[in-house]
This record gives C-alpha cells, sequence and structure tokens, in this order.
DNA sequence: TTGAAAGCGCTAACAC
DNA sequence: GTGTTAGCGCTTTCAA
C-alpha cells in the first residue's frame, strides 16, 4: 500500500495552511473566504495527487461514522436479507454504509451486537428485535439513540411493521370462506408482540366465525433446533383423528420447513390441507401449488427504516414514530379448492 | 446520549498519565512494568466508570479497522446470503466486523463500492467480483492490498472458488447417462472465467459422449432485465421443433426463474426436460419434482473466504492463495425418470 | 484572506 | 516503575 495522501501533504506543497485545504475540499471556501487563486491551485493539487479524505479521522473529529447497524434475526434468510438489500441501497443514497448482523434470536447475542456497534460508533441502529430484549432497547431509547425496529417491535420506540392482527385475521378468514373450520396455526415461541398478534388474530377470527379453537391446532415451536420440533408437529396435528384442514404459517420459514415434510407425509394441498403463509418465498412460487400468503412491502419496510433512522440521527424527530405498512394477502392454490378436473399441467402423474 | 468516559478521564481523576492506564487496559501492564497497585486502582476505575475504549480512535492511529468490507453481486439471493451469515460468523469469531454490499453485476459500482471500503480504511476485501472488474482487482492486488475472491476469480489473485468445468462436466454427464442427448444450457452473457468453465464442461461433455452440440442450446442471458430475457428464451428453446430434454441452469437464479416460466409452460419435468441446476436453494426442495444440482459447501466458502483475508492481512500468506473447495452433484428427481407408476403423493392430480 | 494551534482518544517511543 | 509527549488526519476557533 503506497502512503495516502493528507491534507498537510498538499498543505505543505503548496505552502499554505491545512486549514484552508480543509475549507476548499469540504466546499467551504465561501464562508471562509478562501482567495480564488488559493481555491483554485488547492483544487488542482487535490486533483492531481488523487486526494482522498481519511473518513476515520473525520470521524473521531466529528464523532460521526456515517454508518448505520443493522441487526436481524438472521441475515441467511430472504426475508431479512431482501430488506437488507433494500436498506443497503437507501442507506447508500444518503451516503452512510451498513454493517449487517444476525442475532440468532438471541438475547445475549444481541446485547454484544448493540454494545459493539455502538463501540465502533455507528450513528444509528435497525433492529428486528428478539424476545428478552426489551430492557436492551429501552436502554438506547432512553439514551437517545437513533433507534428505529422492523419487523417486531416494543410500544413506545420507533418501529416499522405491519398490522400482524389484522393480517392474521384475513388470512384466517380466507381460509373459513374458502371452507375450512378446522384450522391450525403453527407460530414462534415467543412473547413477541408481532408474533402474539398473529395468534391473536387467528384466534378472533376463529370465534367471529364461530369456530371453537382446539388447543391442539395452535402449535409454538422454539427457534432453537427448529427443524427437529417442526417435523414432531407436523407429524402429531397431520395424523387423521385430530386432522386439520387448514394451516396458517406465521412465517415463511415456519412454512417452508413445514411443506418440506408435509411433502413426504401424503398429505395434499389443498385437498386435505389449504396452506397460508406470511413473508414471502421463491420456495412459495415454485411449490406446486403456489403458496398463498400474506405480502409484506419489503421495499417500504427498509425505506422507511433509513428514513425514520437518518431523521433520528438529524434530530429531526421528536415522539415515537410508528409506520404501519400494508400488508396484502396473495391468494394462490395452495389455499383453494382447485376447480374440478383441473390438471396440474407440468407433472407426470 | 451520556457523554462517555475516556482514557484521560480515567487518568485525570487517578493522577496518573494516560499511557498508564492505556498500558493497563490493554494489558501491557508487564511490559510496561507498571505498579500493582496502579494497575489496580486503574482497573477498578475503569470497571466503575464502564470504561469503552474508543475504537475510532484506536483505528485512526493504528492503521487498522478490524472490518472486512463484502462484496457480491446481490445480497438479497440467498446464495450470496448464506455465504455473508457464513462470512460474518466467521470473521466475528476473530473479532472482525463486516460491511456488506451488492455490485448488481456492475463494474462501475464495483469501483464505486472498493474505493468507498478503502476511504473507509476496511483491512480486506471479499470480493465476488462482476465482468470488467479486472482492472479494479489487479490494482488492489498490486497495491498488495489484503483480498480475496469467491465464486468468481482472476487468475493471480487469492480466490475460494468450484472446479466449475468439472462440476458442469459432472451435470451434464449425468443428464447423458439419464437417457438425455438434447441438452441445453442457460449461463449469464458473460466473459468471467467461472461461467467459461461451467460452458466448457458442459460441451466438453458432449463431446465426449459423440453428442453433437446445436447452437441453439446454449442460451446466454445478461443480468440486465434478466427476467424478460429467461422467459423470452424459455419459451424459444422449448419449443416442440427445437424441444431439448435437458436443461442445466448455471446459477439459482436462472433456474428459478426457468422454472417459474416452465411451471406454466406445460412441460413436464423430468418426463419433458430432465433439469440439473448449479447451488442450492429452498425453493429446489419444494418444487416437484425436486432439483438436482450442484452442491458448493457455502461454509467452506465462507470460513476459506476469511481465513485467507486474515492472513493477507497479518502478512502471513505470500503468493496467490488458490482454494479450490468441493462441489459435488446432488441427483433428485428432477434429473431422473420417475419409477414406472409412481405417485407423487402430495398433489392433487 | 490566511495561518497557527487545539483537540477528537488512543498508542508507543522515549525519557526520567 | 512511571510519566511525557508526539503524533495518527482532520476540523474549527481564534488571531493575525
Amino acid at each position: 500500500m503506497n502512503k495516502k495522501v493528507s491534507l498537510k501533504d498538499i498543505a505543505e506543497q503548496l505552502g499554505v495552511s491545512t486549514a484552508l485545504v480543509s475549507y476548499v475540499l469540504n466546499n467551504k471556501e465561501r464562508k471562509a473566504r478562501v482567495g480564488d487563486e488559493t481555491v483554485r491551485k488547492i483544487r488542482q493539487l487535490a486533483a492531481s495527487l488523487d486526494y482522498q479524505p481519511n473518513i476515520i479521522a473525520r470521524s473521531l473529529q466529528s464523532g460521526k461514522t456515517n454508518t448505520i447497524g443493522v441487526i436481524v434475526a438472521d441475515i441467511s434468510n430472504p426475508f431479512f436479507s431482501s430488506i437488507a438489500r433494500i436498506i443497503e441501497d437507501e442507506a447508500m443514497k444518503r451516503d452512510y454504509v451498513v454493517f449487517f448482523s444476525s442475532s440468532d434470536e438471541d438475547a445475549d447475542k444481541s446485547k454484544q451486537l448493540i454494545d459493539m456497534f455502538i463501540h465502533r460508533g455507528v450513528d444509528a441502529l435497525i433492529i428486528a428485535p428478539s424476545e428478552n430484549t426489551e430492557k436492551q432497547i429501552r436502554r438506547l431509547i432512553k439514551q437517545r439513540f437513533p433507534l428505529v425496529l422492523i419487523d417486531r417491535y416494543f410500544p413506545g420506540s420507533d418501529y416499522v411493521v405491519i398490522d400482524n392482527f389484522q393480517a392474521s385475521y384475513n388470512a384466517t378468514n380466507h381460509l373459513i370462506q374458502a371452507g375450512r373450520n378446522r384450522i391450525a396455526m403453527m407460530a414462534y415461541d415467543t412473547g413477541m408482540e408481532h408474533m402474539k398478534e398473529r395468534i391473536r388474530g387467528y384466534r378472533t377470527a376463529l370465534k367471529d366465525n364461530n369456530i371453537r379453537f382446539d388447543d391442539s391446532w395452535l402449535i409454538t415451536v422454539s427457534y432453537q433446533d427448529l427443524a427437529r420440533h417442526v417435523r414432531k408437529a407436523i407429524k402429531n396435528i397431520t395424523t387423521p383423528t385430530l386432522g386439520v384442514d387448514g394451516f396458517i404459517f406465521a412465517t415463511n420459514s415456519l412454512a417452508v420447513l413445514s411443506l418440506k415434510v408435509l411433502i413426504s407425509s401424503g398429505i395434499r394441498i389443498p385437498t386435505h390441507l389449504a396452506v397460508v403463509s406470511f413473508d414471502e418465498s421463491d420456495a412459495f412460487d415454485l411449490f406446486y401449488p403456489p403458496v398463498s400468503y400474506v405480502r409484506q412491502s419489503l421495499y417500504d419496510i427498509g425505506k422507511s427504516a433509513v428514513d425514520l433512522a437518518l431523521r433520528r440521527i438529524k434530530g429531526e424527530s421528536k415522539g415515537p414514530q410508528q409506520i404501519v405498512i400494508d400488508a396484502r394477502l396473495v391468494v394462490r392454490e395452495s389455499s383453494i379448492m382447485p376447480p374440478p378436473l383441473s390438471n396440474s399441467p407440468h407433472y407426470n402423474v
């Protein structure tokens, strides 16, 4: 690595002070009333030396890093990586750069990541918070650290979410309208509000349709050792005796894992079991029949989160800012009976 | 934000110099021969003040940021986001943190990102390089900037890749053994070595099996406006007259897009068309029939990339380090004829 | 118009 | 054993 040129190099070569160079290169020559000729010389030398400011030094001085930390449950989950992509683009447009990290829904890891990012001097955090992280989050809020929650939330914070109750209610209602009345839901075993709301929406829809909820219908699985839990749960719930005829999955990962199990268990979708999931996935499109899902605008989530974060950084927003973005049910063949005699064209039968 | 405590604060309160505090808090009290009592006092006050070192200041001083920049084509592509997750974990273990960004296979954007990361002082870069970025990459290598390429490569650099020729050869050979002899390939229209190798493997396998290659079988699509290109290409190649009976997709995104088109076109897989893809995807598992694919160990890619990068940072490795990781063909039903009378159990027919 | 200098927080070479 | 000090590269106040 050849040594980088610094302000001082330019100043010395020109026989001026570093202050002048700094002013000019930050386009503050008007404010500092630098002489035209000096401005010209500095500009020219800087260009010919390909001067690049040292961002670290600037950060040390300013206390700002133009950096945003993003913490999601798992960046390899397409739902989060898609949001990450939007956040990346939006941040870049505004000259911010992004650290990504995964909490694995683990409160300890979350705390560690938050601390690490703060020590690194990120200007803001965008977090999909996990269970038992409320204290960490509250601490940040109290310190007035710029923070936006996504996907999940705690009351009183800045956040961007969907109306989970309504979305879940609609999904359940849709299954009922489609003729199902023994509808199960698989959700994460967590006290997080968004999950509880999804469950509440489901149960309320059942009730409003006079369907008596059966305890065995609500399956909650824990994030740890997920695949095994899902496998067991699906085996249980799909026995003929318990036999449910509709299923709502509270996240894409639950749906993907469950569908893999269902595939090998002889259950026909939607004939035996109508299916709706939250989130989206390529897998939902390629699965046959295509899976109905609750679509959240990932673009809106990412864009709004960055907007809010930057406004917080600039100190523009006052009270808690809470953004509820649209969620809409995309109905496809996994949740409605096919027309009689329909042939799925591309499968050998 | 309450003001952070600095070395100086501690030094002043204790009436010692910042140097001592620095030594102690960096566990260099032995080397600097600091008195036991002083050590104790410093440790205690630091703890009670919850002192956190300012990483920015340390970086300015050391010229190191403990930061790695990662540039992939698109972080929302599960292939890359899965690698990203591994990189994140491995980096974190070694106390590095990661910036992710997406080049969109665009050379200009790539250059911009590389420059930005360098200005930000990342200690190393891990890049899945795009077409026409060779000059940028060569420049970094010449400057001896720690750099590791993944997935794609230029000769003479540090990289982690699979044997693309062999993997493609095997995949093609597999289709031929499975009784296909009009085999198409869809690849990206790029001069990048990894793509050319995949194409070469395909063509060589045809040749070795005495199958005369037909120009129309090789479909190259450009990354821009991909969906449209794929749609058109699939429509063309699957007309009865041209009718191919096997298909190799050079990446997961090509396969996913193509399968979506195939689904709606009445083509039966594998009866009419046997399919193999590179990379992996949840969608390949949920598709029926499950898609055969060339599996690369994403773990090995990410882990090796971080290892190489850190060794470069530490100046441990000399000549170009090139790691070829295993790729293995996972054969599933999309590429082999089902047993007679087989019934796909879970689909209504 | 311009320059000197302080200081962001930390490290390390060099005295004492 | 302990302390001083000179920077790392930049911004910005204040004086000239």
